[in-house]
DNA sequence: TTTGTAAGAGCAAACGTTTGCTCAAAATCG
DNA sequence: CGATTTTGAGCAAACGTTTGCTCTTACAAA
């Protein structure tokens, strides 16, 4: 239905090719003035559009983007995907979202999609530690970007430091007092919750505690994986005074865990988050988090994608941000 | 990089067209079991997949899906976005995600990817009260379906019944003893505004209440709009005792407005919402709130639209769900 | 006037598929 | 055994662009 080049051509009385040339301002062009006008006068009047698939078969490029994220309900991936968005859009990209779950065949899924060159590159912010979709685009050489997590040192990244961030949120609680302070960890599949376990660990070390492996739980990713470590870590003979939790969902498990038991968070329980989601800020108490620009992130990883596509020299191949300590009244009672 | 059609047509020592058969199972197939056998082989061997772009030229389809949505910041549209993926990608599909923000341009940059055929449909949940966009796709004859708000009565469209859910948001506030019930409206651009303003003046008639427009502030978008309109609302010398909001974001301002002037939920003030994002059961107390199954109303958008796209006949047209009510501690003090 | 050159625009191949058609050989039938 | 159908697979056009090359005409220089 859409009118196409040749049409064009032939209402306009001249040879495809020079329409071609017309539309994409090709610099060698030599056009007179009144071809020009006439084509020109024709392309506004038909509003026509070049065939996306035409073109992407010609140049062998789509101007699409893949995103992959664990989960787009997730605000932190949410808002991460808006930053891609948005600086795609302004290079003429658009952007393909799939959320994997951790699923692999989800992940499957989209990376055929990406073989039948339908995608230019990807920004991936599901990576897991020695992750065969990172490797697979490696091996391929189809440009990418981690994001927020990464696969090993290898890749493009962009994302926060997660030991230091997490150092901070540990040495706060110190700092307001506390001795016994557990840690609700993440998978160790994922670099966060590895160097975040790290930080916490090395917080403690750094302030004369040992750290007890006794007061480190794994929350699963299922609902409620938060609540039920913080059972466990509460429901000893010398409960934990604070704790430390890999991301702001935990944290949440951590509130609700409180509630049951009748603690009052901060006496009883003080809690620090990371991400810093909109909930955090939500929440009663606040949420004393790490502050993770995601959004910006996401528009940094997208920057660096489509540089490292071009033609030009590749700027940067590592962008870590430093991290934020956002104290609220989950740990400081000043602040309720 | 990747292997083509003709080179593993060669490698098999057959033509190009017998192995195109072979990979899409041609009905009208007739191929030995041996050449079958070897191509198949290959096909597995090279991990070989049909060149997205070459395929989208010639079948005039590119089995790509685009979904607009306002922002997917909100959790309301992540979600429905989370939907329409999951059943697009059942069915083979790969979804585009754009956020209008409102903002007309971003909505005409991603019509004119469409237009440039790469798309097969779109879903649309950014939709306002005569939509030009929403017009041009029904004038090109472009697949789609409206979801949550509609651009009137004439597309395919997936939603609640925002009237009745709104009503049974008043008749709860009315059954609690409240006389002073007020509305902070969405724009009136917005079917879902409209009609939930339609359903909340509605169960004040059939109370024998008159409507009093002094009752009613519009909540601007910018982040904030909430506060400031119910601030308009209470600042009055009759103030009301409860308000019934649009949505979930603008019952998040009344509480912040109701915190700010020293007024406790639900005793000096209650407070509904809409759509029951997740937040709305995190808030302290939680919020009485209409539930908008979004999840499923994006996959149910995205099986309509593929219906609508295939060759078979056209099921439904406008499937409206019923709203339901849930009720917590913000509009009853019994479920603090 | 001859030659050289530059301007303006057309030619045609190529990108990787799909598919209606043709065609030879083999199988079936009367 | 000749006629007809079936089987198996190749041929080539087409989808809508892009782009290196060629060709014609006009114009300037020698």
């Amino acid at each position: 239905m859409p009118i196409t080049l040749k049409e064009l051509a032939a209402k306009a009385g001249v040879h495809p090719s020079t329409v071609s040339r017309i539309v994409n301002d090709d610099p060698r062009l030599r056009v007179s003035p009144k071809t020009r006008a006439r084509v020109k006068d024709l392309l506004k009047k038909t509003g026509y559009r070049p065939d996306g698939m035409a073109r992407g078969l010609k140049l062998r490029q789509s101007f699409v983007l893949g995103v992959l994220v664990p989960d787009v309900l997730n605000p932190l991936f949410a808002a991460i995907f808006r930053g891609v968005e948005d600086a795609a859009l302004e290079e003429g990209y658009t952007v393909i979202l799939s959320s994997t779950d951790g699923h692999e065949d989800r992940e499957r899924e989209i990376l055929l999609t990406l073989q039948s060159r339908m995608i230019d590159g990807m920004v991936v912010a599901s990576a897991s530690l020695r992750d065969p979709s990172v490797r697979y685009l490696r091996t391929h050489g189809i440009p990418h970007v981690l994001v927020n997590r990464y696969s090993d040192m290898k890749d493009y990244f962009v994302g926060t430091d997660d030991r230091i961030g997490a150092k901070l949120a540990t040495e706060h609680l110190l700092a307001m007092g506390h001795k016994r302070i557990a840690h609700l960890a993440g998978s160790p599949r994922f670099s966060t919750a590895v160097n975040r376990r790290k930080g916490y660990e090395e917080a403690l070390t750094a302030a004369g505690i040992e750290p007890d492996p006794a007061l480190v739980a794994e929350t699963s990713l299922a609902a409620g994986g938060g609540v039920m470590a913080t059972h466990r870590l509460l429901d000893t003979r010398k409960p934990p005074t604070a704790v430390v939790a890999v991301n702001d969902v935990a944290a949440v498990g951590a509130y609700d865990a409180a509630e049951q038991m009748g603690l009052r968070i901060p006496h009883d329980l003080a809690i620090t988050g990371y991400n810093d989601i909109p909930l955090a800020a939500r929440l009663r108490p606040g949420l004393t988090t790490i502050h993770v620009p995601a959004q910006s992130i996401g528009r940094a990883a997208a920057r660096m994608l489509l540089e490292q596509m071009g033609a030009g020299p590749h700027e940067t191949k590592r962008v870590v941000l430093p991290p934020e300590l956002i104290i609220r009244g989950s740990t400081d009672q000043g602040r309720l």
